[in-house]
DNA sequence: TCTGGGGTCCTAGGACCC
DNA sequence: TCTGGGGTCCTAGGACCC
């Protein structure tokens, strides 16, 4: 009977997935365009030169790790000549959009899950292709070609086998930087698998796969033949998805449109310690309008805006502050002036002298199209009074409980926003006069 | 001397409600 | 003396990713 036809089958929802990633990517973008780079031990660093974002394979083989300080790796730069490149992201974006582009061509479903890498969804490719691995070459050598950039490609029947298979294609020469799981067969993935240490998956990091590993779970094939009940139990509901992955049931969908953040943040390392209150304002105005920028862009509205600062907790003799207050906005906004005022309110809370600041930044929380009027947010704590304007629900609590009962708690964070003398202390208060200052009406 | 900048999801436990 | 139970919401913190 044809209705029957729903129940799925494990051909009929079989699937396969392509991840192309860049090797290398902000190396190799700095060497299209300077190819004297080629064959050469690169590092390209982050903001204020601090320390390494991206590596060549010359550099990694010198032993240079992912975050490592520019400073710490100084007597290997001056002995094999290291060349080390302040980043350029502007570059390397717009190198993205070229290569993403490119791929497009190849899957009308393309994900695009970070600055160097895609999913491709291959279903109901394979006729056009002798192989999928000859379709990733073509992927392969036309990127190169097109953009001078090199690839590696895995393809699988999962988004985590497809990155390990990635990962595959990266590190063993004789699979040619393309690997296919999906025409490999079940004895020559256990022999594979059993050589992968288990911390090269998808979503096993460093702690967990130090506790896996502690258990006996030591590689790949280990994980993905551990009993689902058994890593729900120990390790929860993505790890247990994860192992389903690993045995080709993909559990994870494409997600061709990004959907928009629920958080922007824009935050940076100082070069120099900053010790006054004026320096962190300059700052955090900046960070403000870079953050709320992007808000627009994606059509928001914040809700509330986080503020931070703290002292650099690598120079151990000196006294350390960290601290950072969230300031929910009463009439969600994506104004810069508004945003910048209330942020600036924040940072006049939490700053303290005497500190040496290292860093400051800001979050603003996002509210998209269905909760942009409500004000959800944020809720007295009582009943079911939702700040729809704040301003007003103090007003109000301060008629009720006498003038200055109530006062505008910045400790509005953790969703309190204001607090009743006789019953509730706040981290931080300002005085409601000082309060029109901040949000002007 | 010198150590990046973004993000997401899940879970445990407490507060609160009926 | 004995003091429910189920549900929801919220937060902090942990873990992961690039």
């Amino acid at each position: 009977m044809a209705i029957l036809h729903t129940a799925p089958s494990t051909s009929a929802t079989r699937q396969l997935f392509a991840l192309v990633d860049v090797n290398n990517f902000y190396v190799s973008c700095e060497r299209v365009f300077n190819p004297r780079l080629e064959h050469r031990p690169v590092v390209v660093l982050s903001n204020n030169d601090g320390c390494a974002v991206a590596r060549s394979a010359e550099v990694k083989a010198l032993g240079v790790t992912m975050g490592m300080p520019w400073f710490q790796m100084q007597d290997l730069a001056r002995k094999h000549g290291i060349i080390a490149l302040s980043s350029n992201y502007t570059l390397y974006g717009d190198m993205s959009n070229r290569a993403m582009t490119i791929l497009r061509d190849y899957s009308p479903h393309i994900e695009v899950y970070s600055i160097d890498e895609s999913f491709l969804d291959l279903n109901g490719l394979a006729g056009h292709w002798d192989s999928m691995t000859a379709m990733g070459q073509s992927i392969r050598h036309r990127l190169r070609q097109w953009t001078g950039l090199p690839v590696c490609v895995g393809i699988a029947p999962s988004k985590t086998l497809a990155k390990l298979a990635n990962h595959v294609a990266k590190k063993r020469t004789e699979f040619d930087s393309v690997c296919d799981f999906a025409a490999m067969t079940e004895s020559e993935l256990d022999t594979l698998f059993a050589t992968i240490d288990v911390g090269e998956v998808w979503g096993v990091g460093g702690r967990i796969s130090a506790r896996l590993r502690a258990m006996g779970v030591k590689t790949v094939k280990a994980l993905r033949d551990a009993s689902p009940a058994w890593l729900r139990a120990h390790f929860g509901v993505v790890m247990e998805r994860t192992g389903n992955e690993l045995r080709g049931i993909s559990c994870m969908k494409m997600e061709e449109v990004s959907s928009p953040k629920k958080q922007i943040m824009s935050s940076r390392s100082f070069g120099t310690m900053v010790t006054t209150l004026d320096e962190l304002a300059e700052a955090v105005a900046t960070y403000v309008a870079r953050a709320s920028e992007k808000l627009r862009q994606q059509g928001s509205v914040c809700g509330a805006i986080h503020v931070f600062i703290r002292t650099n907790p690598f120079r151990e003799r000196d006294l350390q502050y960290s601290n950072g207050i969230v300031i929910p906005l009463p009439n969600p906004s994506n104004d810069s002036t508004m945003l910048t005022k209330a942020a600036l309110f924040g940072l006049g809370q939490i700053f303290r002298e005497g500190y040496l600041y290292k860093k400051a930044g800001v979050m603003l929380m996002a509210l998209t199209d269905a909760k942009k009027r409500q004000g959800t947010l944020f809720d007295d704590g009582a009943g079911d009074v939702r700040a729809a304007n704040l301003m007003g629900v103090v007003d109000a609590l301060n008629r009720q409980y006498g003038r200055d009962a109530v006062q505008l708690g910045a400790a509005g964070i953790q969703g309190s926003w204001a607090t009743c003398a006789d019953n509730r202390t706040p981290k931080y208060t300002t005085s409601w006069d000082e309060v029109p200052n901040v949000w002007a009406r």
